[in-house]
RNA sequence: GCCAGAGUAACUCAGUUGGUAGAGUAACCCCUUCGUAAGGGGUAAGUCGCGAGUUCGACUCUCGCCUCUGGCUCCA
């Protein structure tokens, strides 16, 4: 089947959807329904509210109703025919003059016959024939509230999703790989493993973040810093508030609004920070340099805030506290480039670490076709623009521009990259900025003893530490590599009479900076090894009498791997080596 | 914020005409001394999200609030 036939049956069992839905709900107002990736669906304005447990007496109307219908039937009417015909409907009322305001015909199609007959607005690419649709192959999935037109100054609305697939067997693929999906959700996940949780003391979208968690983020966070300390960055670090004025003069007042979060200190009024720029301007601002120490660049891993809409959080990647891996550098437009392509070898070796490099892609975000929408002269726009090509070329990046895409304060680069099941995230990021530096009047004196006004680089790697965190768990579905583990291997003994030899090999693995746990509990084997399988670690060893006998340990993995026997000293160095290596 | 659904033990979940709560897993203790995903027995564990109201009596009914889930909108 072609992948256009299944469009039209996605967008057919949308219109069966109405009309089943019209006869069992004889006052709702269908309002719009196309066809979508997954399937089809339809908004509707409902007097009675309904839910999935109506789906299955819909679903039987519509395939009941499908068996009347063999076709569509185009018909043009006129504007007033139109008026007439939908004069119960405002929202297809609202559909009809706009179409005849661009001058577009108005068409209908009508399909069924007897009580099964339904017409509705539309524009037309329908299936020939519904009995044709293979059974099995769709399904209602869920309702969900919608505004009318994306708006949410308008009414809200219901709009019920289905699944639509060209085969039962498609249907049924999707479904297994969204369960895939849930399994690995990483607030399923990070419950289970005790990553992070959350406190309803504490408040939504605040992610407090357990032991486990901290070894996972921290090491993410060192190896961060790694990669940048040897590239002539400075840690700097900035309070979490500051006054009003600061962010009245960046601009951030003004775009994040509402989204501030304010603070009181007896009559004064603080923000806590939405973004970092702004305080390292500041830092940068006590500095008098010259041209001959630019670039500038300060590294921080900072939490910052921002009052996100209730409905709009979703466990660490939605939050109120978004710690972001920032960096800010200063330098001269002519430094853009060799800028660019410092960090691009240090997001390729943070992604390929993580096993996320395949299958990414980089958007050039450039400006649109407005440019009023946009700060900054128009020269120093496309000298930006080009630069940044031009690096995204020498890097060999996979990239696409991205028309209208950039920031309004300058172009960017933006990664995306996929997750182990196909998932795109945006990640890193590298900005342009000519907006921030011009309204700190920020300068640094050039060859001439002139002032001269840097551009700032904007960058972050992970993008945000929780976020990221997230997207690893899923990512991995749990399964840290050894160098994140929270524990890295664990010491099994086969009977307690082996505890006293499984103790001696755990406490030389602390030494070693291993983190080893010993399961010294009075179990059978069998409980000990699911215990250490369904925690996710990575490696367990085994310890009984012939262990005891030969001083040696029998390592073995969450992969499968049955790994052998081997001294302490060697399992010592196996697991060093791997840790040095990210592995 | 808006629409819909949900909140019962650490976790997963039962609990209908309103009579103050159970199961499995995990934890802890005892027995078993065991070589790779469930050996046996026992113990402890819950302000039934929070607060009002109705009632002789509320996990159950009503109202308000909090939180979560799926969407809409927005975004790191």
């Amino acid at each position: 089947m072609e992948i256009n036939e299944i469009e039209k049956i996605r967008h057919s069992l949308a219109h069966l959807l109405a009309a089943a839905i019209i006869q069992l709900y004889p006052d709702a107002l269908p309002t719009l329904g196309p066809a979508i990736d997954t399937g089809f669906y339809y908004d509707f304005d409902f007097k009675t509210p309904i839910s999935d447990k109506d789906f299955e007496k819909i679903e039987n109307k519509m395939r009941e109703i499908a068996k009347h219908w063999k076709g569509f039937e185009r018909k043009e009417i006129s504007l007033a025919e139109a008026r007439t015909l939908f004069a119960n409907n405002p929202y297809k009322l609202e559909l009809i003059e706009e179409i005849s305001n661009k001058g577009e015909p108005i068409t209908t199609y009508t399909s069924g016959t007897g009580d099964a007959e339904f017409t509705d607005l539309c524009r037309g690419g329908h299936a020939d024939d519904m009995s044709k649709i293979p059974a099995g192959s769709w399904k209602l999935e869920r309702v969900a509230g919608a505004y009318w037109r994306g708006d949410e100054k308008n009414k809200m609305l219901t709009r019920v999703y289905g699944l639509a697939f060209e085969s039962k067997e498609a249907l049924v693929a999707y479904e297994t790989q969204q369960e895939e999906a849930r399994k690995r959700d990483h607030r399923k996940l990070g419950k289970e493993m005790k990553l992070f949780t959350f406190s309803d003391l504490i408040g939504p979208g605040l992610p407090l973040m357990q032991p486990n968690g901290m070894i996972i983020r921290k090491a993410v966070e060192d190896f961060l810093w790694e990669l940048h300390k040897d590239k002539g960055y400075s840690r700097v670090w900035t309070p979490h508030i500051a006054k009003k004025n600061l962010y009245e003069t960046s601009g951030h007042a003004a775009k994040f609004g509402e989204e501030l979060f304010r603070v009181k200190g007896g009559d004064e009024e603080f923000f806590m920070k939405p973004m970092n720029c702004p305080h390292h301007m500041q830092i940068f601002a006590d500095n008098q340099f010259s041209y001959k120490d630019m670039p500038v660049r300060y590294f921080e891993p900072a939490t910052i805030y921002r009052y996100e809409k209730a409905g709009q959080l979703s466990g660490l990647t939605r939050v109120r506290a978004v710690t972001q891996d920032d960096g800010h550098l200063f330098c001269r437009i002519s430094q853009i480039n060799q800028e660019v392509n410092t960090i691009v070898p240090i997001v390729r070796q943070f992604f390929t670490t993580m096993h996320m490099m395949e299958g990414y892609w980089v958007r050039l975000s450039v400006r649109g076709k407005d440019k009023s929408l946009y700060i900054g002269e128009d020269d120093v726009w496309n000298q930006a623009e080009e630069i940044l090509e031009n690096a995204a070329k020498e890097n060999k990046l996979n990239y696409k521009r991205g028309e209208g895409e950039a920031a309004f304060y300058g172009p960017k680069l933006d990664f995306m990259f996929k997750d182990a099941i196909g998932r795109e995230w945006q990640l890193a990021t590298i900005q342009c900025d000519f907006n921030l530096p011009e309204r700190f009047d920020l300068s640094f004196v050039n060859e001439k003893g002139e002032k001269e006004r840097p551009v700032v680089i904007h960058r972050a790697i992970s993008g945000s530490l929780e976020r990221f965190m997230g997207v690893m768990i899923e990512h991995f579905a749990g399964n840290f590599p050894t160098w994140l583990a929270p524990v890295q291997v664990k010491v099994i003994p086969v009977r307690t009479n082996h505890n006293d030899y499984a103790r001696k090999v755990y406490e030389t693995l602390k030494m070693n900076d291993i983190r080893a746990d010993f399961d010294s509990d009075d179990e059978n084997l069998g409980k000990k090894v699911r215990s250490a399988k369904n925690d996710k670690i990575p490696y367990w060893i085994v310890i009984g009498d012939k262990e005891v006998e030969a001083q040696v340990v029998t390592l073995e993995s969450r992969d499968g791997g049955q790994l052998g026997q081997m001294t302490v000293d060697d399992l010592v160095a196996k697991l060093t080596q791997e840790i040095k290596e990210r592995k």
